[in-house]
DNA sequence: GCCAACGTTGGC
DNA sequence: GCCAACGTTGGC
């Protein structure tokens, strides 16, 4: 069952720049680099608590674990305007089972998620009933 | 590697 | 303030 009380995301990254091993061995990660205005209101309405899946893009295309936000609200330290926003995350779990996009767009509860209907927002929501879904076919 | 979707830029 | 051109992202 989602925890109504905190609020769920989903973080694309392409493996080959920094992906899930990379925040596994570096324990805890700066999320920066995000040049999106939406992804950027996202980042800045995230908190301390919240989970967000982890996904690979451009290649893998899966959901390979959930990471927690750490710290929230900080300046992005590759940003020298001070106009961007960055969070910190660490990872909480490793799927056994990675959603893959395959299955997520097969699904018809999942079919209207961000992740689908804004291929190129780089961070968006998900919401607790996506949450669940994605959580219970990462069992399977 | 191609191309669709989307954001940004710059001329008017 | 509009819109065409261009650049980038990301699925295929």
């Amino acid at each position: 069952m989602p925890d109504m009380s905190k609020n769920y995301w989903l973080m694309k990254s392409e493996p080959f720049k920094y992906g899930w091993d990379d925040l596994v061995a570096e324990e805890e990660g700066v999320w920066d680099g995000v040049r999106n205005h939406s992804a950027k209101l996202n980042l800045k309405a995230m908190k301390v608590g919240d989970e967000a899946f982890f996904y690979h893009s451009r290649e893998g295309l899966e959901i390979v674990g959930i990471a927690e936000i750490t710290v929230e609200g900080i300046p992005d330290p590759t940003d020298e305007t001070g106009k961007w926003a960055a969070v910190k995350i660490k990872p909480k779990r490793k799927f056994d089972h990675p959603v893959t996009l395959k299955q997520i767009k097969a699904t018809p509860e999942l079919a209207n998620c961000e992740l689908v209907r804004l291929s190129r927002l780089s961070v968006a929501k998900i919401t607790p009933q996506e949450w669940d879904i994605i959580c219970a076919m990462a069992e399977a």
